[in-house]
RNA sequence: GGGCCUGUAGCUCAGUUGGUUAGAGCGCACGGCUGAUAACCGUGAGGUCACAAGUUCAAAUCUUGUCAGGCCCA
């Protein structure tokens, strides 16, 4: 039995009861469970950190990574939903110094490696369980039982995985002999150097975000230097820089290649020097006077040969102490020429590029090699080091000039000790090996928006470097690289089962339970063939090397158990949603080694001669691990200010569930494009209660009421609908194809719009329409049609609107459907997606409801410009529709629009001579096509066409004009209301009303205020809708009192009177001029209440 | 400094392949309803579509530039 709607509804409450009931029914479980041999529906989700606390941003992913598996769940498909954590990285580490205070890798030495992992370790969860609390909180379906998480073992095991697949791709032709030439190795996984911030006080890199937290500005000894070009006796190139310790490592000299550069003769020293043009000017205060003698481009510069600033800069054989080109180089300062050293990572690319050999006079720990006297064993920012290098350059006749100069400069945010870029040794994928797979795949990929594939992103892969992913730090994966100490001989393990293997086989056996984390990992050294140790590198992988193999990462593939037909089956993913800044985080990692294990996986297949795995792993579509990605904006707070704790504006999700459910929480992330920044406060909160909550809830408690009261049953027995009952089921259905189809294309705001215009139809036009039909008494075809028309829309958009709305769509339907439907199933997200029956659509239908709603709509604003009451009834409108064919269609919605507007009669016509004036106006869009240039003049002309001629058109005939014939689609009537008529035209439509009155029309206005008045009384004594009352009206004006009189059948039978009496007398009531009172008691079988008004 | 995005009513946002009356909700004003009531409905006012040039018969829409804001990267 349906239970009667008494509670008002407070969302909070009905959260935790659905919570529960989830909770205790295993309904999330069971919506997989139940779709065991369905299609796969694949959802990755992204794996945050938890070491700090969710906000409100990540509830805006929850509800859309929310959305679309309970869509799909119910349209059939099986959806796993595998929840993650991220486990590694940096802010954990930093999060551990911090909490330690810790300033440099010696602390953590002292400390002891595997103490500082453990404590890693303790705090990789500790919001772990706020996170799960408010995940579940806003109603998303995850599993979180079975999450997976980047620190597993087997999850590790993933890492080595992929690594072991980039290992075993090897380049080939040129890029390979290159590679060599380099010195690296020809594999996709090779290592080599980066160009990084380091503390060579403390012996640790660190990452971009560190280094800004520690520039200060500093005065530094500046020096111009000249370079003596080769084989000129009276040539040099000049440069400037505000780091003379890197000049102890100078290997080339970089210039514009389309910048120009003058050679000039010094009028101090009769030198000739070569300075970008541009420069010359702010130059003179070290150059003195000169004379142009000649000009270069840049790239005419290119490979000139200069001798070395110092003996051991002398490299023969190689391009060492030239001019290169290269676009990096300005002319906003110095001489508009780089002297280049491998302490900058344009420095470092460029001479990588000329394949010269790495020459860093200056070493890690910061200080001048022995080999470089003078200057051997001092440190590189040493009181003086700067000055003697300059007096070395000065008695050598090479220095130009020098300068004091102030800026900023990098130093350890937690030491205070001066910084240096320092190419470190690491590990790198050949990125750049797999962009044009990568370009390939992004064409496939559904994006939204749609300019982040060739905007962001696809730049992003248009300049990809080869991708660093090692780091030298302690909490993370360990790369499993062993190699000799030359670096000979290596081997990559790709799995923890290989290597207890391999160190088995040398007699140094693992222990049972080993973690393959530092330090511990690097305790195992293996042999090489020789018998030389092979000791691990000692890095820790990129965290988001971590997180873009979550596909395969999360199952332990390849070396769990069934972990193959697992990631087969779950690859790639139909949908991810993650933030727009993960476009160079995850989205980009995600797919570098998903292309990266596709090429190895491709070549696998072409040795095992295997067609299926070949197939499959050469369509582009599958080189990509996602289909389809919503990258979403940032949440704003209610005045567009980013959220942040200093600003105090942070909002606190669990406190607005609690306040006002999850439901309409959700809602707001789903009414608007997630890609575009969102303003986010109570209000918007409460806007979403009232316009896509309140609806459906009044919808349903509307229904409710009445079918109680009737004991209504859904049945079997025919319908017979009215109009009205065809019209919103008509709707209804185009609804169900508007939000799917919106959904498939991953456009919720669109479905959402949707969502609301119907939900307006639904209670503004059907409900309301309908009232009457289901509070009347009588039982008939007609009310029955009415229940079982609302019931089948109301059940409908449950199941409809339950991936949005999950919490009210459920409470709603255990009582809707599960009191009412022997067998229902025990859930709405168990319940399968509405279908639109296509039959069930009447085009004509809805454009008909349309154009009376319109009429509806016309005929108020009339009402309301004249300052007629709708409560007064009217002898007649006049309703011109000149449409063709309009008249007749529009004839069973006659009654409708009368009851609505309050009219005696209507007519219908199309001819709205009389009325209106009519004017005609080229249809642009139509006959621009036509005419295109002559738009102007026959625009002009068609303005002034006679009314005949408009006519004509209207009927739907030709019309010559000039030489062109016009069409009726060609021109667009308009029309406007004759001075002094009751009539309003929007311009394809006209309403005229009689607004002459009668004394019958005037009594019957009264009658129908006399009723408001009644009803209101009932209402405001208490009574329930069924109790039947008596009536006594005072008033001492006589015209009411016939008025009351002459419809006492009409109010007694409104009011669910059994008697009406009328009393002289006075009262606080008024209708028009008159003044009346009104006393209610209710009829019970054993007394009378009385109540006056 | 580079790339991408955004700029439409007081506020939040729609706006199809360019087509001449630029829409909706909130707020505001006025009116209505009171048998869906923590409501609800109608009507109205409110816009130089950031600015400027250009392309076009026609620009919120396309192009270029400027300004402002955001994000990412240097």
């Amino acid at each position: 039995m349906l239970k009667p709607v008494s509670e008002k509804l407070h969302l909070p409450a009905v959260d935790h009861d659905i919570l529960k009931f989830w909770e205790e029914r295993k309904v999330f479980e069971r919506s997989i469970a139940e779709r065991e041999g369905k299609p796969a529906f694949v959802f990755f989700d992204g794996p945050p950190g938890t070491n700090g606390l969710p906000h409100i941003g990540h509830m805006m992913q929850s509800a859309l990574k929310d959305l679309w598996p309970r869509f799909k769940t119910m349209q059939g498909y099986r959806v796993l939903r595998k929840a993650g954590w991220d486990t590694h990285g940096l802010p954990i580490e930093l999060t551990a110094d911090k909490e330690l205070g810790f300033t440099s890798k010696l602390d953590v030495q002292k400390y002891g490696e595997q103490e500082y992992v453990d404590y890693c370790r303790s705090t990789v969860f500790r919001f772990k369980q706020e996170w799960e609390i408010a995940i579940r909180r806003i109603g998303r379906f995850l599993d979180l039982k079975n999450a997976y998480a980047t620190y597993e073992p087997y999850y590790i095991q993933s890492d080595w995985w992929t690594l072991k697949q980039a290992w075993n791709l090897e380049l080939e032709g040129e890029a390979r002999e290159r590679a060599l030439r380099l010195g690296q190795m020809p594999r996709y996984l090779y290592k080599d150097y980066r160009v990084m911030a380091y503390s060579p006080r403390t012996g640790t890199t660190l990452s971009n975000f560190e280094v800004a937290q520690g520039y200060e500005d500093v005065t530094d000894l500046t020096l111009f230097v000249k370079f003596k070009v080769k084989g000129e006796a009276n040539l040099y190139l000049t440069a400037w820089t505000t780091t003379p310790w890197t000049l102890l490592s100078n290997l080339a000299v970089a210039v514009g290649p389309e910048i120009e550069y003058s050679i000039i003769e010094r009028e101090f020293s009769g030198k000739h020097l070569i300075v970008a043009t541009e420069r010359l000017e702010a130059l003179k205060p070290v150059i003195g006077e000169f004379r142009v003698i000649g000009t270069r481009l840049g790239k005419e510069l290119e490979g000139l040969q200069y001798e070395p600033l110092f003996d051991w800069l002398n490299l023969p054989g190689t391009r060492a102490c030239s001019v290169v080109c290269d676009e990096y180089v300005t002319t906003s300062d110095g001489t508009g020429m780089v002297h280049l050293a491998n302490y900058g990572e344009d420095d470092f690319r460029i001479l990588r590029r000329l394949e010269i050999p790495v020459v860093l006079t200056v070493d890690a720990n910061g200080v001048v090699g022995e080999h470089a006297h003078p200057f051997g064993g001092r440190e590189f920012r040493e009181e003086g080091l700067d000055v003697d290098i300059l007096k070395y350059l000065q008695a050598k006749g090479l220095l130009l000039g020098k300068e004091k100069y102030t800026h900023a400069y990098p130093f350890d945010y937690r030491t205070k000790t001066p910084l240096m870029y320092f190419p470190r040794p690491a590990w790198f994928i050949r990125t750049t090996e797999l962009k044009e797979m990568m370009l390939e795949a992004n064409r496939h990929i559904g994006w939204k928006p749609d300019h982040v594939r060739d905007g962001r992103f696809g730049n992003w892969l248009e300049n990809v470097q080869d991708w660093n992913v090692t780091r030298e730090r302690y909490w993370g994966s360990p790369l499993p690289v062993w190699m000799t100490e030359d670096g000979s001989e290596a081997v990559c393990v790709e799995s923890l089962h290989e290597l207890e293997a391999l160190a088995a086989a040398q007699g140094s056996p693992l222990s049972s339970g080993w973690d393959p984390h530092k330090p511990g990992i690097d305790k195992v050294v293996l042999r090489a063939k020789d018998g030389r140790e092979m000791r691990r590198e000692n890095f820790v992988l990129d965290s988001w090397f971590n997180a873009g193999l979550m596909p395969w990462g999360q199952w332990g593939y390849p070396a769990a158990k069934g972990s193959e037909e697992l990631f087969m089956s779950q690859y790639p993913a139909d949908f991810i949603s993650e933030g727009q800044d993960q476009t160079r985080g995850w989205f980009y990692t995600l797919l570098a080694c998903s292309c990266l294990v596709a090429k190895a996986k491709m070549q696998d297949a072409d040795k095992r001669k295997d067609d299926r795995a070949q197939k499959f792993w050469s369509n582009p579509v599958n080189w990509s691990s996602y289909k389809n990605v919503i990258c979403t904006e940032l949440v704003l707070d209610s005045k567009g200010l980013k959220m942040s704790k200093s600003l105090g504006n942070v909002v606190d999700p669990m406190a607005l569930f609690e306040k006002f459910g999850a439901d309409p929480v959700r809602w707001i992330f789903f009414a608007t494009n997630p890609w575009l920044s969102k303003r986010f406060g109570e209000e918007e909160i409460r806007e979403a209660v009232r316009a896509a909550i309140l609806p459906l809830w009044n919808s349903y408690s509307f229904f409710v009421t009445y079918a109680v009261i009737d004991g209504w049953t859904p049945s079997d027995k025919p319908i017979e609908r009215t109009e009205l009952d065809r019209w919103i089921l008509s709707e209804y259905n185009r609804l169900i194809s508007d939000v799917t189809t919106n959904l498939e294309q991953y456009d919720v705001g669109k479905a959402s719009q949707s969502i609301l215009a119907f939900l307006d139809e639904l209670t503004n036009w059907y409900i309301r329409r309908s009232r009457r039909r289901f509070w009347k008494s009588e039982s008939d075809g007609d009310k029955q049609a009415a229940y079982a028309t609302l019931y089948e829309v109301l059940e409908g958009l449950v199941r409809l609107l339950a991936p949005f709305l999950p919490f009210i769509t459920e409470h709603i339907y255990q009582n809707l459907v599960r009191n009412l439907v022997p067998n229902a199933l025990e859930s709405v997200h168990l319940t399968d997606y509405p279908v639109c029956n296509d039959g069930v659509r009447d085009r004509v239908l809805e454009r008909q409801m349309a154009r009376v709603q319109e009429a509806v709509s016309l005929a108020r604003a009339l009402r309301e410009e004249r300052k007629i009451k709708v409560r007064q009834p009217l002898a007649k409108m006049t309703w011109v529709v000149p449409e063709a064919g309009a008249e007749k269609e529009l004839l069973p919605y006659l009654a409708l629009v009368a009851e609505e507007i309050n009219v005696k009669q209507i007519d219908i016509q199309a001819s709205d001579a009389g009325l209106v004036t009519l004017s005609a106006k080229a249809n642009f869009k139509v006959l621009g096509k036509k005419v295109g240039p002559r738009m102007k003049e026959i625009a002009a002309q068609i303005e002034t066409l006679s009314n005949d001629a408009i006519s004509e058109l209207e009927r739907g005939n030709n019309f010559p004009l000039g030489d062109v014939t016009l069409t009726p689609e060609d021109v667009l009537v308009r029309r406007e209301e004759l001075e002094g008529y009751a009539v309003k035209s929007n311009g394809h439509m006209t309403i005229a009303l009689d607004t002459h009155m009668t004394e019958e029309l005037t009594a019957e206005g009264l009658a129908r205020e006399v009723v408001h008045s009644i009803q209101t009384s009932r209402k405001d004594a208490g009574f329930e809708i069924t109790d039947r009352i008596s009536i006594e009206l005072t008033t001492r004006s006589a015209e009411l009192e016939r008025a009351v009189v002459g419809f006492s059948d009409y109010i007694c039978r409104e009011t669910l009177a059994l008697d009406l009496k009328v009393v002289a007398g006075h009262g606080d009531q008024r209708a028009g001029e008159h003044e009346f009172g009104v006393t209610v008691s209710r009829k019970t079988a054993q007394s009378t209440v009385e109540t006056q008004a």
